[in-house]
DNA sequence: CGGGCCCTTGAAGGCCCTCAACGGAGGTGG
DNA sequence: CCACCTCCGTTGAGGGCCTTCAAGGGCCCG
């Protein structure tokens, strides 16, 4: 709060960490999905709340043609199914090996019938995802390949932290990146060779990147264009007007 | 029929119980902003929630750099300020003449404790709110330009019923759908000008378009481009890889 | 070893952005 | 009344970023 970050800071998670839910779910029995599966599916009855106990999910949307939105991803604390109404409105799947437990919603209710104070917490929570959700939508109308694959890498970053604070974890697919950022694969993978030829990012081990200049990393998810060539500058794909 | 209020429905067939917060607003005095003014600032603490009583609203986030994205706008009904947690997170701005009552936080904190009735109401706001934020994220990552526009307008067309049932209203100027849709101010033009070429719309007063076709209105909102013209088909810049 | 999945890299093209100019609507003052 | 300005919308020409299509290599597993 008095820390005041700035208003427009992009990096932040999308699908906010539970704050104290967890108590809730520590005498639920725990279930597991294998990699690839799926937890619930776009329109099914939402009858369940959800606490990621390990591995990575990914949530996603379809267009009526079959192209993908991956509205987000989730990890370890994370926590799913607030949001909904009577029916999912996206799909749950399991990126890796994942250990969850779930909540049936009566039973929610009836613990915030005993606890009111987790209410506000929920609250708290519907905010967050509101609110992450109007950053990507920053992302995705105004921000180009390297702006975007920044934002994400920074991200990443900050959720999961690191013991050395340098290590991005990416244990999706390229495609599950392009279709959280609106590119392709074969953009995402070209940002990420030129990220790494600029000395910004250096390949580790499988699915993971470490950080060579966190300071560029932002500055280059954040800001104009400006590229590294010293010919650059003209035509920006995502310039558009500028207002104040 | 069912009056939705919510802040910025796209196009879905969802079942909403009518989400009515309006006789909580009743005995409060309205207040009048004029064309262009703010009514509130991006950072500014929140201690109100905004209804609107008529008029249309902008409401903006701004990068770094000053451009801006409009999350989405506000008609007769429309409630604004339930997501905020401290500090407002966008702005909002009067596009025309705007009249509107507010409510202290604290007041409507007392009355949910009154009417506890509000309390489901107020969740189901916020969760159409993050809904219509995912659908809107689907538009900006994954459509092109035909289809933003046309899912605009089939937005505007429901949110403002007009008497025949085909008349959309457009209060904006130009750069504000462009800004909401993600694109440039002529891309908005040279769409709509193809639209009634195809003669899908007819340029009706200022500010409102007949919608001749909704069903082929529907079909470039959704669909995959299909130009008219004979020859195209090949390169559609969103197409993307399709699943299921 | 063959097959599938994943990632990378190259080449070509398209959609949309950028820059530019023009016309109309509305307000102001001479 | 008309010149003048500003704002808004439209239309045209050119170029760039990213997509599309294509090919190849690495890795894993049956």
């Amino acid at each position: 709060m008095l820390a005041v970050s700035n208003i427009h800071e992009i990096a932040q998670p999308l699908v906010h960490q539970s704050i104290d839910f967890a108590p809730l779910f520590l005498r639920q029995a725990t279930e597991t999905a294998t990699a690839g599966s799926t937890i619930f599916f776009d329109g099914d009855a939402a009858r369940h709340v959800f606490s990621i106990v390990s591995g990575n999910v990914r949530i996603c949307r379809f267009l009526p043609d079959g192209r993908r939105l991956i509205i987000g991803f989730l990890g370890t604390g994370d926590l799913v199914g607030l949001s909904f109404r009577n029916r999912y409105m996206f799909s749950a799947e399991a990126i890796d090996e994942v250990v969850f437990s779930r909540m049936g919603k009566r039973m929610l209710e009836a613990e915030l019938q005993l606890v009111p104070e987790f209410r506000p917490q929920l609250l708290s929570h519907l905010r967050d995802e509101i609110s992450a959700g109007q950053d990507h939508m920053l992302l995705l109308s105004h921000k180009n390949a390297q702006q975007r694959v920044c934002s994400f890498l920074l991200q990443r970053l900050e959720k999961t932290q690191s013991p050395d604070g340098r290590t991005i974890h990416l244990p999706m697919v390229r495609a599950d990146i392009a279709d959280h950022l609106g590119m392709t694969i074969e953009t995402v993978s070209r940002t990420l060779t030129k990220l790494v030829a600029k000395g910004v990012l250096l390949p580790a081990e499988k699915h993971q990147f470490k950080v060579i200049s966190r300071s560029e990393l932002a500055r280059s998810a954040d800001e104009y264009a400006e590229d590294a060539v010293e010919g650059g500058g003209a035509g920006d794909r995502h310039a558009g007007r500028r207002y104040q």
